[in-house]
DNA sequence: ATTGAAATATGTTCGTA
DNA sequence: TACGAACATATTTCAAT
């Protein structure tokens, strides 16, 4: 059974150690018991505590989808018809995998997701071809981003 | 020196290792050597040209931000004067921790942000005091994330 | 590109303070 | 909590194919 209450309470320690492995997952937790001047099993019994509190959810490696060909980037607000459930429309986006992520919204959209094409006419045909023939989907608004100048964590 | 180009060719063995460590930055080698058949020594190989080609731009850490009482995330498009430049009000930006992102798009704005705050009071203050006092900045457009059903990488 | 084996380094557990 | 020692695994290199 996982803690996720939020009267998590982490010292100064926990944050040095999450800061180091929120940069560099793999990073050896003795090396980084090195730098911090304290023993290896502490810090290991420190993760462990961490993670049974709910605040790690875990680790990914991250790939640079630049190199894959994928440089366009683009969000896409979604009107959805009344009729429309949002689950249901969300299950239909969940296929699509060039929706990375899906935000239910206040304000002018019922939906707005992150979309991750290789180029314009790409961008086009997820749109036209995919989001578009959803049932429930009336209208779109698409912002590409020319450039994400910030990406980063929480900091703590 | 970095190879950034967009040649990268990865073949299906790539693709189960890298599917293994987005998911799980730090599952053994080993272990992954044994579930796809081939030796510790060849995965070693195959990730370090996956590095030197760039695909690999490194591994984090997830953290779970609920778990610290962070509740409320946000997209916030910024409409910038024209005489504002925009460089200098991302490094403003950059000066707020509460943005995890910060995109120049094109459409309404100049610029989209995603911002994580405690609660609605907690990015009422970030606007208000913060992205709003920043020189240049006209108006923004607020959108609560009332749920995120979808957060996932690009699919290899 | 792949292998197995050797050498080095790390992860993990446990008894103790 | 933290420690160190002991043990189990993993990483890394290398010669050979």
């Amino acid at each position: 059974m996982r803690n996720t209450n939020k009267s998590v309470k982490i010292d100064g320690i926990d944050k040095k150690i999450l800061r180091f492995l929120m940069e560099d997952a793999r990073k050896p937790i003795l090396e980084i018991a090195r730098s911090i001047g304290i023993s290896g099993a502490a810090i290991h019994q420190r993760l462990r505590k961490l993670e049974s509190s709910g605040l790690l959810s875990g680790s990914k490696f991250v790939i640079n989808p630049k190199v894959l060909g994928y440089t366009t980037m683009a969000y896409i607000g979604i009107f959805l018809d009344k009729a429309m459930s949002n689950p249901q429309a969300v299950k239909e986006l969940e296929k699509i995998p060039e929706v990375l992520e899906c935000h239910y919204t206040t304000g002018n959209w019922s939906i707005l997701i992150k979309v991750l094409c290789k180029d314009n006419e790409h961008l086009m045909t997820v749109l036209n071809k995919k989001i578009q023939q959803i049932e429930g989907v009336s209208r779109t608004e698409t912002f590409i981003s020319l450039h994400q100048q910030i990406d980063r964590q929480i900091s703590i």
